[in-house]
Parts: structure tokens; sequence; C-alpha cells
DNA sequence: CTGTTAGCGCATTCAT
DNA sequence: ATGAATGCGCTAACAG
């Protein structure tokens, strides 16, 4: 593979000379720069990042780990990093866990070994590990999506607790009064928070708050749902944690006759727009997936460029309300 | 950040013996490997695979470029070679082109400019620059997905071709007559091969085969199925290169007040078993995209370890087809 | 079993 | 405007 030497022979400069055509080509005259230009050229010369990294001290690359590359909400949140890195000059480097926080410190460690300039974390749990570990290395990290309470770190997130009062609050607005959540994985902090919004919601007008523990996932929200909508008390309405959870529920609901939103309303979290992609079913929160990345990306690189250096923020966006089909006010069919 | 000789001081012993505690454990006696490896411990030592990989000359990582991450077929591609990568002691360094041709050769450079030991393309369109590219750079390659005549290189795919035609076939065995076909991009090898086989199945019993050209996206299924389905010889089924189109195409009908598989039968591609994750809705066939994406991993490690140095493999594997929810025998409702 | 020397490709620093 | 010397972190090759 051709080096910055080779093209230095061919071209009859220094390596020095080369390089500058590279990185600060106004230092160097036309008439070199364009020997230089034609030699890279016939050489197919690609310049070794390795070399440059390990000189330079930066990559110029971002790392990005996210937990469940099969859940929507994490493509958008590569789409989002990909995008806003590539305008800024990064490549982003990617891995993914599977939603298991071990593999989740393997891939953390793969990135800093290929010495990432910064890490973007969408971690499986809050818990302070894989956080610690990034900046045990001194490298810079942002949290995307959980409230990070035991690390000073960069965290961008929604308010996902008052988005589930919200959601609601919407239902019981619409006359629902047997009201179910569908939550995912107690140990996951944002499957708390809004089960407790649920809760506070429900409480707030003197009605009872029955919630599930699960998993994110369609199969979870089938369970889930079949359970509760076989019971004595069957809910008009179910409150879900996550898109593919209401997904499973919505299964659910078909195999037992129940129609949506006829006989049974559903809304959701992180629907993001991908329940049918022309035309969203649920009702539901989106969270602004695209703008939390660029809002990490950008943290991200403020402490690369050394620009903040200060103690961790904790940027909230707002989430967006969306009405659609799987919702219909209480006595309606 | 630590390095090497940080880890060697602490030790009290040579850069060199902490190399080789990391790389031949057994070649160090036991007392010096446990202080090596408490100094590693105490001063959260990570390697530099920049230096390794500056002197190795190899990075242990495989690049993976796929076109479009909004396709859960991508995501299957990514999780089978991400994989098929870490058994093997590889990481996946992973860029995406948003189906933009010039993306993919900046893409697949930047991958180069890393020293990945080989790269996994899933190709936008079947034009041999991409893989020239690459392979100028002496550097391995296996093209997913797509056959490649003008190239000589590994490529793992299914014959889409003859896939088309029992897709046809079994919606023809149904008793319907009027089929239409919705297919993709012209400019894509798989949107013509599918409207081929199409159009193969259909002379070969003596029907006319009307064929749309659009786009890989539910927008363009949405689009060609309004029009097909308003036409004056309205077909009773619909044949279509994608799960995107299938799913426009689906939202098409249920606008125009088509009941699915009533008044309309659909056959797809690459549903990817991802329509309705618990109970798959359309009829047609599943590439193994996990078993896909681990043979072109072989492929490509076979070339980077030297195990094959030959010309070009095409390998082709079996589609699966599956019976699902989107068809009826015609007159069925 | 352990250490020394040298060089992978590149850019910083200093010199011309 | 260009070049030479040096070292980033690591390990192959050799020495002991």
């Amino acid at each position: 593979m051709t080096t910055i030497r080779d093209v230095a022979n061919h071209a009859s400069v220094a390596p020095m000379t080369v390089s500058r055509v590279l990185n600060q080509p106004d230092s160097v005259s036309p008439e070199t720069r364009q020997r230089v230009e034609e030699s890279i050229a016939a050489l197919k010369y690609v310049p070794n990042m390795l070399g440059q990294g390990l000189r330079k001290k930066r990559t110029m690359a971002l790392g990005l780990i996210v937990s469940d590359i099969t859940n929507p909400f994490a493509i958008q949140q590569i789409r989002g990093v990909t995008r806003a890195a590539r305008d800024n000059g990064y490549t982003v480097i990617f891995g993914h866990t599977e939603s298991d926080p071990e593999e989740e410190l393997k891939q953390l460690r793969a990135l800093i070994e290929r010495r990432v300039d910064g890490i973007i974390l969408s971690p499986v749990y809050n818990t302070p590990e894989s956080v610690n570990f990034v900046q045990g290395q001194k490298l810079p990290v942002t949290v995307l999506d959980y409230p990070m309470p035991e690390n000073d770190v960069d965290v961008v997130r929604c308010d996902t607790h008052l988005a589930a009062r919200e959601l609601t609050d919407y239902v019981l607005d619409l006359g629902h009064r047997r009201v179910a959540m569908l939550s995912g994985d107690l140990a996951i902090v944002t499957a708390r928070e809004r089960a407790e919004g649920f809760e506070e919601a429900m409480a707030a007008r003197g009605y009872s708050a029955p919630v599930e523990y699960g998993h994110f996932t369609p199969e979870s929200g089938y369970e889930m749902a079949l359970g509760v909508l076989q019971s004595e008390s069957r809910p008009t309405a179910l409150v879900t944690a996550s898109n593919f959870i209401a997904l499973g529920a919505a299964e659910a609901a078909r195999e037992l006759g129940l129609s949506i939103p006829e006989d049974l309303s559903i809304v959701t979290f992180d629907n993001a727009r991908t329940d049918t992609v022309l035309d969203p079913f649920f009702t539901g929160v989106v969270q602004p997936i695209a703008e939390m990345a660029t809002v990490a990306t950008h943290f991200l690189l403020d402490r690369i460029l050394q620009r903040y250096g200060g103690t961790g923020r904790d940027e909230i966006l707002p989430t967006i309300f969306e009405v659609h089909r799987s919702t219909a006010p209480y006595g309606h069919s």
C-alpha cells in the first residue's frame, strides 16, 4: 500500500511536502503542489490515519454505542449522530450491544482502543460503570436518552416522566377510567419514570393505576396485554412504554377480537413514526431523536475542542405529542 | 493516556514484556506476568491500536457499508456481519450511504484511511467503481446482495430472478390473471431482475405483464399502487419488489377501500419478517440475510488470512418462501 | 524468560 | 517555500 514516502519519491520532494499539500496546501508553491497532487493520483495514495492519529493524537472519529439496533429509535440516533458528525468533519465508529451491559463495556473498550476522540453512549442501564470507564480514560463522553444521577456527565434526553403524565391525562380526558400501563424492564430508568408518571396522573384523579413491568419487546407487550385484557375489569385503554410494546399489545387485542380504537385505546411512547410509515397508527409521544443526536454531538465536540470544560450539562428536550388512529373517546363504539 | 511504557515502568520491566503479556502470555513467567497485569489494572491501561496497527499492519477491523440503514434488511446485514466478525475476533466499522453512490465512495475511503483489514459492501448500484476503488488499494472486499458482472470479486447473493418467477407462479396458481408488478429503481439490478422474473412467469402462461418502476420506498409503492389500482382493468394481485413498496401499496389499497386479501392479494420480496413482528402479514420471499452475512464474512476472512486467493466466488443462497395473510385465491371474497 | 534495537506512517519542530 | 530530524505507541527480530 502506498505511503507518503512513495508519493514523495515519485514527485521528487520530501515527505513533509506531501504532508503539507494534504494539510496546509497554501504553504506549498502552486507548481510543487500540482506535481505532488499528480503523484497522489497516479499512485492512488490514501493517507494512513493510523500514522496520522498516532502523531496528531486525534483520529477525527467519534464513537457511538446504541443498545438495540433493531429498534427504529436507535436507527434515528445513528442517522442523527452520523450526520452531525460528518458536518463537522468527523467519522462515526459505531457499535451495538444487544442490550447487554457487559457487551457495552466491551464495545466501549474497542472504541477506546481505536482512540476515538469522544464517545456518545445510549446506554442499556443508567448505572455509572460505563461512563466511569470512559471518563477514567480521560475521554469525553455524552449520554443519550437516560438521566445519569451518579455521573458528572453531559446528558441529552427528554422528560419522559412528564410525557407519561400527559399521555395518561389525554386518555383520561377521552373519558377512559380503567386504564393500565404496560412498561418495560424495571431495571431501566425510563420504564420506571414512565410508570411513575402514569401512576401520578391516575392518582391525581383518584383512579387506581395498575402497572405491568415486562420488556421493551413486542413479545413482552403481547404477553402483558394478554394478561391485562383478560382480567375481570378489562381496561378500555392502555398506556404502553414503547412502540414495540404497543405493537405486541395490538396483536394481543386482535387475537382477543378487540378492535382498536373501538374496544380499546392505546397510547404509547417512542412510536418514532414507524408503526406504519405513511400513516402512523399509534397516538403517542415521539422524542425528537434527530435533534437529540445533534445536541449530543455538539456537546461532545464542545468537550473535544475544549470549547467547554465545566460540569455535566443536562439538556432536556420537549417531546412531541401526536394524535393518530389508536385512540377514541370512551363509549365511542 | 497510559502507554505501554508507563505500564513497563510501573512494573519495572521492558515495554516488550508488557507486550508479551498481552499477546503471548505463556512466554512470560507467571510472576512477572502477574506483576504486569497488576500494573495494567492499576493504571487502567488500554492498548492503543493505532500503534499496534501501524506495527502489525493489520487492525483486526472489518469495514461494512450498507445503503439504507432505515431498511430492516440492512439492520439484519449489520447484525449478521457484526456477529460473524466478533466470533472471529474482529471489530466492525460501519458506514451507511443513504443510497448515494458518491457517499459510498467517501465511506469506502474513510474505511481505507483507517486501514480496515477488509470490506463488506452492500452497494447502491452494481457498477464497478466501488469495487475497483477498494481492490486498487489491494484490500479484500466482498459484495453482498448484488451480482457484479464487471468485477472479479467475491459475491454473496440470492437468485432474485428465480424467486420472482416463483412468487409470480404462486399468485397465478391461486387463480389470479390480472397481476401487476411494482418494482424499484430501474438503475438497480435487483429491481430489473425481479421485474424480468415476473415478466417471464407471466409470459410463460400467455398473460400480459405490466411492470411499474419506482423506488424502494413506501411512498413510491403508494404512488405506483394508486395508479395501477385505479386503472380500468384493476389487477387482483400485486407482486412488489420490496417490503417497503408492499407497505405503501397496502396503504393505497386501504385508501381505495380494497381489503387485503379479499379484494387484492400482495406478494413481496424482502419482507424480512418485519411488517408485523409477531404475525407477519405479507406472503413472499425472504432472503436468508443472517446466513448471507455469515458467508460474506467468511469469504472476506478467507482472503484476509490468505486461505483463498483465487478468482471471485459467486455464492447464491436459496430464498425462503413464506405464506402469510396477504394472499387469497382469486374470487375468494 | 527478558531486554534492546529499529521501524511501521505521519506531522511537529526546527533549520535552511 | 522546502527539508531533516525526531518521536507518537507498539511489536518483529534479534540478543542474551
